[in-house]
RNA sequence: GCCGACGUGGUCUAACGGGCAAAGCCACUGGUCUUAGAAACCAGUUAUUGCGAGUUCGAAUCUCGCCGUCGGUACCA
């Protein structure tokens, strides 16, 4: 041990100390409790961000905690290592995606190993690796004999950016989730999956995973699931046998119906459009024009419809109703076609209004009398969308929706006109993608037998070493006749191959799983191993998969169930998502003159090239950069484009890797955005230092054995230190516990503050004060470890004596004592009527009476008591005495 | 527009399911040391907890209204 803190030589040291000796080596072991400590796979994109240090310090944090805990610990790591800006270096620069993508992994993999995270490194899997991937069309196939694999052809999601197409989670609000550009339709043939089936399931056990889970992740799945409970009914079309299907939440609304609503795309439409006039045809393609056009989804579309001629009949009241075409149905969703009751549907509200079509209320709320109905129908300003009390509906009237729903939607279906339904808004999972880059999908076309899956000893189907040409709108491999030219697997004749590729999604639905079991050439994983390792008990990343990954990977968990190679329904107990990592940034902003609101566009600068002026507060009052030109600053997402990024490697070759971390963690709670500043690093820093100077100036004192049975008696000094040392264990604990990691950094600090105010020199020292010491530095340095392994480690060494590690010596986290951890005497508030007068010195085991007494019998308490009445004396044990007086 | 979360010193943040508003990092001020600076050490400044009301003996904490910030979402019948 040097006398100066010198990070990159402990951090290297250590590094290899703990690869030589395989420390974070994870085997099962019946005898020990597991955990599975998980975060995100980075996409290997050549460089690691701040992002992933955040996402991999919380992780590594709490394996660390939980091997101190005794835990059986998994800790991987892995590559998301197909995708797309491996295919556009490959076409930008003519380089081979298979290289590029390999050397971004040797290049971070590096990154990572000099965070000195703390992984099992042998068990990393690379999705673009044959022998991942192989089994990615194992379970295609699996889901193929399932049903749950199918292809047709469809309008799918299209980024004219990426050239290929996208799921719906993936264009979510028609914005591609990659590159942000708007998407438009496309008629193409496809694979999917089919997840549909398992929308219930994927919304039921979430009752499973709420207490883990944050809750606005699980909303946004549910939303995004979109169950919705009703009723089909059809209208009869007038003079004709056809039939309109509606879906309706609402069959209690339906003597309200002023119309029936179709979407300009809906079969109706087309069947007749030689019977509707050249005004609705125009407008029907009006409408459509409308919707191809790229929307701004800022801006609320305006409700536009005509009257189609058609009439349609009431199958409840026999009325004959108009049917019309409106641009606010949706032809994705339910069928197409809405009754449109205005009353009771705020969307119909609005379109009967501006069309002065009748409003007819046919709900009211519960206490109104039956006099006040057509009063109430003449005001009605506004939707009532409630639940209340059915009028105007001849026999139902009186009933309240919830019963009416019921027995009406049971009397549509008597006479054959209806049915109880429930609709989601989730889509079957469209996997194809016309790309190189990604698993090839095991299926062969074959003249004579059809559709023909390849046959499992023959995977993986693999790649060709090298991509033919760039991404033109179709399958790149369609142009390597050696991989289309096949035979059918069935009859041996020739046949060509599935050219599309999978979603990259689908590598990481499963990747956990083969973490545990990443040398298996026959399954994608042990179903034994499994029953060991899994489910995965803390999931860390970031919460903009919600819809995406996260959705996905339930759902092939309940495959994986249906299989039989896991036993339990969610793969995920609990789920943690930090939020982002920050920095200030300048710009200049240069007005629009197309933006009506005045926005203007910015042009941002790097911090570096600005120079900011801040007043003695230190708040920013002017910055300006190298021409002398005022900026503004703001606090945005760290991006290239906008200059505040932090470099990593920068990061830890000036501050090592351990004060990097520990500023990561302690800047912010981990689901909170993180500020990044230059100056918290220097403080993290200078808190090591603080710690090893101490551990310097002591080890030849409190190093080697220690026995805990010489000591009996302790100075006050000694027993106040040791209280803050075990009061410090417990908080450290329920902070992890809770998965809190800046605030044990906070009491790590003070706890080392405390050993510093510990007025003793080493030379001086008696036998008391040395344990005193001993103890609270050892606690110190143990609870360190899950922040800056590496000093932890060092300073570690220096107490036993020896370099095998912390877990190697059998390094625990520290037990507190509870009695050690008691304050003798504590200071009670005292409040005259609720403001504080004075405080009193009790023990913290005094009873209620005990602490009146000693409140009333204080002398300012009495300043203020005497002379007026007691109301009345509230005493909260151990915390504080009111006293309420009057007069 | 709708839904949700959050507003605590200059800043980031603590404070268990009402009970002394500040524990920690940074910033700032002064000092010791030093040729000077940095580092280190010591000492210190900084609040009607966004605003307004209610419940309560007592509210940062619970309830309601408003203002602001940030996310999510878009006619889902």
């Amino acid at each position: 041990m040097e006398e100066k803190y010198f990070a990159e030589a402990i951090e290297e040291k250590w590094q290899k100390i703990w690869a030589e000796k395989g420390t974070f080596h994870a085997e099962i072991n019946d005898s020990k409790p597991k955990f599975y400590a998980l975060e995100m796979l980075p996409y290997p994109s050549g460089n690691l961000h701040m992002g992933h240090v955040r996402n991999y310090s919380i992780g590594d944090a709490l394996a660390w905690y939980k091997r101190l805990k005794g835990f059986n610990v998994m800790h991987p790591i892995g590559w998301d290592s197909f995708g797309q800006p491996a295919e556009q270096a490959a076409i930008k620069r003519g380089v081979n995606p298979r290289d590029w993508t390999e050397s971004n992994i040797a290049h971070m993999n590096g990154q990572l190993q000099r965070l000195g995270l703390s992984y099992d490194w042998r068990r990393q899997m690379f999705a673009h690796r044959p022998d991942y991937y192989k089994f990615d069309q194992w379970f295609f196939l699996k889901m193929y004999e399932m049903g749950l694999a199918y292809k047709k052809a469809t309008q799918v999601n299209w980024c004219d950016t990426c050239q290929t197409t996208l799921s719906n989670e993936q264009a979510s609000g028609g914005i591609c989730w990659r590159c942000g550009n708007p998407t438009t339709k496309k008629e193409i043939e496809q694979w999917f999956l089919r997840i549909t089936q398992y929308a219930d399931q994927l919304l039921d056990d979430m009752a499973e995973i709420e207490a883990g889970w944050a809750e606005k992740v699980l909303k946004r799945q549910r939303d995004w699931i979109g169950r919705s409970t009703g009723a089909f009914v059809e209208f009869k079309v007038q003079h004709s046998d056809e039939k309109i299907r509606v879906f309706t939440t609402r069959i209690d609304t339906i003597y309200g119906a002023n119309c029936i609503v179709v979407a300009a795309e809906h079969p109706f439409i087309e069947a007749n459009s030689d019977k509707l006039s050249s005004e609705v045809l125009a407008k029907i393609a009006e409408i459509k024009a409308e919707k191809a056009k790229a929307t701004d989804h800022e801006a609320e579309v305006e409700k536009d419809g005509i009257d189609t001629g058609f009439k349609a009949i009431n199958p409840f009241s026999g009325e004959e109703i108009p049917i019309w075409v409106a641009n606010y149905v949706l032809i994705e969703y339910g069928t197409g076609a809405v009754m449109s009751v205005p009353a009771h549907d705020e969307r119909d509200f609005e379109f009967a209004k501006k069309y002065d079509l009748p409003i007819r209320q046919v709900i009211s709320e519960p206490h109104m009398e039956h006099a006040h109905h057509t009063m109430q129908v003449l005001a009605l300003e506004q939707a009532f969308s409630d639940y209340g009390v059915l009028v105007h509906s001849d026999y139902w009237n009186g009933k309240t929706s919830e019963v009416a729903k019921k027995e009406m939607t049971e009397w549509a279906e008597k006479h054959r006109f209806g049915e109880a339904a429930t609709t989601y808004r989730l889509r079957d999972w469209g996997i194809s993608r016309q790309r190189f880059w990604g698993a090839p999908i095991p299926i062969v076309y074959c003249e004579k037998c059809g559709t023909v899956p390849v046959k499992y000893e023959n995977l993986p189907v693999e790649l060709p070493q090298d991509m033919i040409t760039e991404g033109t709108g179709t399958s790149p491999l369609d142009n390597d006749k050696d991989f289309v030219n096949t035979t059918c697997p069935n009859c041996g004749e020739p046949a060509k191959r599935e050219t599309d590729t999978m979603d990259t999604f689908v590598d990481s639905c499963w990747y956990y799983f083969r973490y545990i079991d990443n040398q298996n050439s026959e399954m994608p994983f042990d179903p034994k191993i499994a029953e060991y390792w899994t489910p995965v008990d803390q999931y860390i990343g970031g919460d903009d998969h919600a819809v995406m990954h996260l959705i996905y990977t339930r759902f092939w968990s309940k495959v994986m169930r249906d299989i039989g190679l896991v036993k339990f329904n969610e793969p995920v107990k609990r789920l943690l998502t930090q939020g982002m990592v920050i920095g200030e940034t300048f710009f200049d902003e240069i007005p629009n003159p197309d933006d009506a609101d005045g926005k203007g566009k910015r042009v941002y600068f790097p911090p570096n090239q600005v120079s900011v002026k801040r007043d003695e507060k230190g708040r920013i009052i002017s910055a300006e950069n190298a021409e002398g030109k005022q900026l503004k600053s703001a606090i945005e997402r760290m991006s290239k484009s906008k200059g505040n990024g932090v470099d990593p490697d920068e990061m830890v070759e000036i501050y090592g890797a351990d004060a990097a971390r520990m500023f990561v963690l302690f800047a912010a709670p981990a689901e909170n955005e993180l500020v990044w500043k230059e100056e918290g690093v220097e403080g993290t820093k200078r808190f090591l230092q603080r710690v090893w100077r101490f551990v310097w100036r002591w080890k030849s004192v409190i190093s080697g054995q220690w026995s805990t049975s010489m000591v009996h008696e302790f100075s006050a000094e000694a027993k106040k230190l040791r209280r803050k040392t075990h009061q410090t264990i417990q908080r450290i604990q329920d902070n992890f516990e809770s998965l809190q990691f800046n605030t044990p950094v906070a009491a790590l600090m003070e706890l080392s503050n405390a050993i510093h105010e510990f007025k003793v020199e080493p030379e001086t020292a008696n036998e008391s004060d040395i344990y005193a010491i001993r103890e609270a530095v050892e606690s110190l340095v143990l609870m360190l470890a899950p922040f800056a392994p590496h000093t932890a480690e060092e300073l570690y060494s220096q107490l036993v004596g020896n370099e095998n590690g912390i877990l190697a010596n059998g390094g625990q986290f520290p037990e507190f004592s509870a009695e050690l951890a008691k304050e003798d005497e504590i200071e009670i508030p005292v409040q005259i009527n609720g403001k504080l007068r004075s405080k009193v010195l009790a023990s913290p085991e005094a009873d209620n009476k005990t602490l009146e007494t000693l409140a009333l019998a204080d002398s300012k308490v009495k300043e203020y008591t005497d002379g007026k009445e007691i109301v009345k004396v509230i005493v909260v044990p151990k915390r504080l005495v009111n006293i309420v007086v009057k007069g």
